[in-house]
DNA sequence: TTTGAGGTTTTGTACTACATATTAACAAAA
DNA sequence: TTTTGTTAATATGTAGTACAAAACCTCAAA
């Protein structure tokens, strides 16, 4: 019989370490008593002699949920229980580098996503002084080469993420940017929309959110005509 | 003085413990390396007396880069580099429970988003079979509990992120979803949109790519009311 | 050609020991 | 009485050793 018949009968059986098991059980545990941010856990002894396992594999489990800022520990005090950066563990592997090229597109997709569905929340916290920023970022670009309107592309879409209101948010675009800028190295040519920066912050200064709607998929169609092509 | 004037001028020093410093250097040096995923890295005494630590700290930086996905471990051939999840530690710390309300609240603004965002994406990739399926789930939720319309809510917007032909989105949205739903059952009465899932679905079918814009604005248009009210 | 035995290597786990930082308690000094 | 200094206790941080377990290799035997 053929190894690829036989895989699909008998798979590879997974060989979960103790940490994996650990590091399981501490996040059910911790959720199981319900816990709350500044709460103090079972010293590292107690932890190993209950799960009966050596301190080794519970400080490995441990480090990772300090990782994700899940506890954090001082030298005597303990460990408390702690809030977890969202975004902190995300970081940590969003690098173009190491991802393959299907989730390289996927993130840069992800993007245009975002991007595209922004409006609604930037007409609900838009104010005079967000646009007049906008504006100064938009204005700055015009003859200028390159490099400095990468720059600035960042920062005028950066701007309004920030108008948007939502941190997470705009730290999430700000994680994403290097993929998207990554994908787009790998393009030959360079993309230009037909609705400058300066066009969509006209538009947020006297359009409507349905104008905005429609410009921003101008300025981004360059983008979303390559998703076509390769369809 | 009083104290947290005191904080303003000094700090409380950063103490990295030895694992957090090698878990950083590890990460260096794969990149700057440029190994590739499947390659396979020194064996642990190696990197230990490398950077002058013990096995033990090395153990727990890999531990949490292995839990990261970025490496993956065999009994005798040691380690290799393999691509991590960029999705899979984002998981396990997006729990409501453990969330603090700020973020809880961009998460939930963050789904209205990507909702608002995905009409460009679905029109590029949509087919008929897709329409078909998408229909039978909305068909399927006249006339049921509240349990079952909840259950049919997530299948269909499930399904409109499965039709974006993004992997990434469709499991970033699942991950999003008991966020989302949790945010819901903070707030005191059901909302209900004017535009129907059915609504969508001819939309869909015979809309434009506009219409499914302001039709999806109409679907989610209470909870925008929300956003607006809590301005 | 396949099977089996034995040896080798590398990770996985356990245990011990000690360093270090932090807290608490108490004594001493202003 | 309040502040400062000292000491002891304690939990985490780090190091080192030892061995188990799994995977691989080689070679011999069926």
């Amino acid at each position: 019989m053929a190894l690829h018949d036989l895989r699909k009968d008998l798979a590879p059986i997974s060989s979960d370490t103790m940490a994996d098991v650990v590091e399981v059980k501490l996040r059910e545990y911790l959720k199981r008593k319900s816990f709350r941010p500044g709460d103090a856990l079972p010293k590292e002894l107690e932890l190993a002699d209950a799960l009966g396992i050596s301190r080794n594999v519970l400080r490995e489990a441990l480090s990772r949920l300090r990782m994700l800022g899940m506890i954090e520990t001082k030298k005597k005090r303990g460990m408390i229980l702690s809030r977890p950066d969202i975004l902190g563990s995300f970081e940590r592997v969003l690098d173009p580098l190491i991802i393959d090229n299907k989730t390289l597109q996927d993130i840069f997709e992800l993007r245009l996503v975002l991007e595209m569905g922004l409006a609604d929340l930037l007409w609900i916290r838009k104010t005079d002084k967000d646009i007049a920023e906008l504006e100064n970022i938009a204005r700055k670009e015009v003859d200028r080469d390159a490099t400095f309107r990468i720059k600035n592309e960042i920062a005028f879409h950066g701007k309004l993420y920030e108008i948007s209101g939502n941190d997470t948010l705009k730290r999430f675009q700000i994680m994403l940017m290097p993929t998207f800028e990554y994908v787009l190295t790998l393009e030959k040519k360079p993309t230009r929309g037909k609705v400058s920066h300066m066009d969509l912050v006209n538009i947020l200064k006297h359009g409507t959110k349905e104008d905005f709607k429609v410009g921003m998929q101008a300025h981004l169609q360059p983008h979303f005509d390559r998703l076509q092509r390769n369809k």
